[in-house]
DNA sequence: CTTGACCCTGCCACTGGCGGCAGGGTCGGA
DNA sequence: TCCGACCCTGCCGCCAGTGGCAGGGTCAAG
């Protein structure tokens, strides 16, 4: 099998085929003219490496479950190393997005004042600049 | 002011500072020998640059306050345009946290399982006490 | 005169998973 | 014989904000 068509089975993209080729993830013979030629457990494999992808692991950690992409690795018994790369990379998770809502509720915050701030300051034309000529250049070197 | 001083006061790093300054953000006079030499305001203005940052923007979207970075904006009466780029940036926040989440909760998902499977397979003597505890993992050299 | 602190520009590296392009080779069918 | 589909390698770009280095200039104090 080629490149192109096990980009079509596995619904990846020849370019990503090559990329976790790249990072070791995948390997396939070559025939005489140089194409790549993969067998029939790389559709498997390639498949395992999305599902681990989808489950939020970098492709670092997928290097991890190689000695077991080969397999069923949804329905196998979960190695403790997986398991730790898994909680590993959890944490990160969650600590990405704790540091991200974080964010979110500042913005949202300062987002609340200024709109309450509005409401008492549209009595005033705010001369912000932006506020009367949206589309005028500003004195600064300005663009939008 | 030179850039030393500037970055002691506002405690960034002189790289930033000229970073932002390649983006358009901050000006500096030169200095016949030329150093950069800052006014006063130029503290101010990079402070504002940094809570906007702090905020969750992006200097891209800072440099839609431009107009107004000189003044006190944090309590500044806030531009339309500028509530305009912080509702935006919110929302691509918003999205990005639910899309982290839900690969959170996939990853959890799938530690769960493995870890119902693993109850099974633990004739193995394996280190799997890191399950019990999914909130808190292993702290080694896992960062985001 | 020399040291050392500071400054300058400019460039590469990093994270992460590719997308896209350039420039070329290979192959089967009309 | 030519077209078009497919394949190859290799490199840049992206998002963002720096960190770090190379290789040099400037200046005041000792």
């Amino acid at each position: 099998m080629r490149i192109g068509e096990l980009a079509r089975i596995t619904g990846c993209t020849p370019r990503s085929l090559r990329h976790y080729e790249a990072q070791g993830l995948i390997a396939a013979e070559r025939a005489v003219n140089g194409y790549r030629d993969y067998d029939e457990r790389a559709a498997t494999r390639v498949r395992n490496i999305r599902r681990l992808l989808d489950a939020g692991l970098t492709l670092d950690d997928v290097r991890l479950f190689l000695p077991c992409l080969d397999g069923d690795v949804a329905a196998a018994a979960p190695s403790p190393a997986g398991v730790r790369v898994g909680l590993q990379r959890l944490a990160v998770l969650e600590s990405r997005i704790a540091a991200q809502v974080a964010v979110r509720d500042r913005l949202a915050a300062a987002l609340h004042d200024a709109a309450a701030a509005c409401v008492v300051d549209l009595e005033h034309p705010v001369g912000l600049g932006l506020v009367a000529v949206p589309g005028q250049p500003d004195p600064r070197k300005d663009q939008a």
